[in-house]
DNA sequence: AACGTTATCGGGAACGTTACCGGATTGGCG
DNA sequence: CGCCAATCCGGTAACGTTCCCGATAACGTT
């Protein structure tokens, strides 16, 4: 209605529609008295450029697509404030689509993504994608994908992810070393990429201390409301006398569980968490976690972004960058008086 | 590159452009079979039209924009879930801004969102303004804006809150029933509008059991990393038998606090927040607190801002729509054994 | 004097889409 | 047989912007 146009000022200072635009850009061929008027008048008017038009005509919209499962969650909203703050810094914005951990909606949320003409995509995968051949497709139509968190080795593409298997590998030997023998791994659906990493530095960590891998001490768990309490119910069967939990979710309901069932934290049972909660140290008992630098991931996955959309580093060097885990020892994994 | 346009449709089956348009829109004045064969083909080709040319035309973007102080915050990446629920449901999209609680910074967000042709506008103002003439300037080129949490009543847009003065005023009253008389509340800054309903609420519970409004104990915290402490220490030289405080992240620095000091909750003071943790029952003590239905609130506003998009329902009923507020009493605000 | 240079600006096309207007062909009807 | 309406389609402008190509002077160069 009244957003005024570059139209409207050549019209009022009896210019052309390309002279006013040069001169707003401050090109050489345009004289310094006319560039004055054109800008100062552009000024009055509070002129501003229409984006969506600029984006019809170079074919991009400074827009990034990210794509999480979700955003009420700890960890992806400290993620995406990274990328935020870098994509504002460099004049992007970014669209946050959520999957809801359901892989139909992650496929239909990335072509709500490319049909809006997102310069690229940051992406962390359902749980329930274990095919990314969508994306391989994008990929080849040269649109930059970089994956942080939930990454998958199918796609040749920069990922940015926590040290899994080393914060997994330290967790573990940290309960080992206080005594632990039978530890339980409560985790996430095993497609992703994280799953297995985790996994493998639990396994890695028994290893080392020649204790054997028991397959009925470890339980996927999905992302319903209630399920994490049967899951516990039936990892208690298997008398464990340490549980390391795989996400925020796991070990809270993990921890609720166990105070609901009087079992004594770290007495009986000693607990730590892979997580980025703030407040596990004001918890009862504060609650061991293994911190994921969900900043910095997120800054990191959006730099390797940018520097494949502005660089124009077409060929994705398709490294895994992988940030270092900080384990953080509260009351729930002390050494228990009794081991 | 790849993307294919309707020109090339166009092209390949020898039509024009606005058939192939009009085809596509299932126009009458177009054959059945000639749009058989369009559609077919663009199946075919998986045609999706351009978005941004879309919006060029009609000039609208089908996009709104969600204006926060900060997403890593539980009750606003709460909030924000209900609003994006809602926009995806009527095709779209959301592009979430954060002014970091900064008065400068919301402007600048507040014209970025404008320039970038969002249909509206969904605000929680920033715990620094106080003056909103930058939002009626945009209200009077009729651009809908809807406010939620933090609203102010110079505006005249349709605001969606919780009940912050019921919710104070029973969080209040609970303390004073189990027998406290010092009671003190640690708030946000005074510009915003919660604070001073929240700030009524407690006053108005005051006063309905007798007990004289104290000034010295009520202190207003900024959002700094370390300031939650300090201002405890200094109430308690008030020596107050209970603590209100009004969000998610003074509860947890009072209680962090508190328990630092060794002060006994809820024996020697009692605690509520108003907060919307999800875990405020695994803390030590298991905390009180009144709870903001963040979602619901969310949805609400978002519905608000686009019955005004889609109904061109112009002038905007200035209502605020308050949804009550849930109070959850656990440890640490039980009866004292000693009051 | 004829030509090249420089400085400064305008015209038009293009990005992808839709809407308006107009045109062609056909069939029906008087 | 001619006219009109219906059916079906194409051309073009427009949204706001940039960029390529010219155009017009004024001036200097040979």
């Amino acid at each position: 209605m009244d957003t005024i146009t570059i139209k409207d000022i050549a019209r009022a200072l009896n210019l052309s529609t390309s002279t006013v635009s040069r001169a707003l850009r401050d090109s050489y061929e345009i004289n310094a008295e006319t560039k004055r008027l054109v800008i100062e008048y552009a000024e009055r008017l509070n002129y501003r450029p229409n984006p969506i038009a600029l984006s019809l005509k170079e074919n991009r919209s400074r827009v990034i697509g990210v794509i999480v499962p979700q955003i009420a969650n700890n960890f992806f909203s400290q993620t995406i404030n990274g990328i935020e703050a870098v994509a504002y810094s460099r004049g992007y914005h970014v669209i946050i689509f959520q999957t809801h951990e359901s892989f139909e909606r992650e496929i239909l949320t990335v072509q709500q993504a490319v049909a809006r003409k997102a310069d690229g995509l940051l992406i962390s995968l359902s749980s329930s994608t274990s095919d990314v051949t969508h994306l391989c497709q994008l990929q080849e139509k040269k649109l930059p994908i970089v994956l942080f968190d939930r990454v998958s080795n199918e796609l040749d593409s920069p990922s940015v992810t926590a040290d899994n298997f080393g914060g997994a590998f330290a967790a573990t030997e940290h309960l080992i070393q206080t005594g632990r023998r039978r530890i339980a791994h409560l985790t996430i659906p095993p497609y992703i990429s994280i799953t297995q990493e985790r996994l493998a530095g639990y396994r890695a960590a028994l290893d080392k201390y020649g204790i054997p891998y028991d397959e009925s001490l470890v339980r996927y768990a999905g992302f319903g409301q209630d399920e994490v309490e049967p899951i516990v119910d039936d990892l208690l069967r298997q008398s464990p006398d340490a549980f390391f939990a795989a996400s925020d979710r796991l070990a809270l309901g993990c921890l609720e569980a166990l105070k609901k069932r009087n079992i004594a934290i770290p007495e009986t049972v000693s607990l730590i968490g892979f997580t980025n909660i703030t407040v596990a140290n004001l918890l009862s008992p504060s609650m061991s976690t293994v911190e994921q630098p969900a900043l910095e991931i997120g800054q990191l996955a959006a730099e390797q972004l940018f520097n494949m959309i502005e660089g124009k580093q077409k060929i994705p060097q398709p490294g895994i960058i992988r940030i270092p885990t900080r384990m953080v020892i509260r009351e729930s994994s002390q050494r228990s008086l009794v081991g």
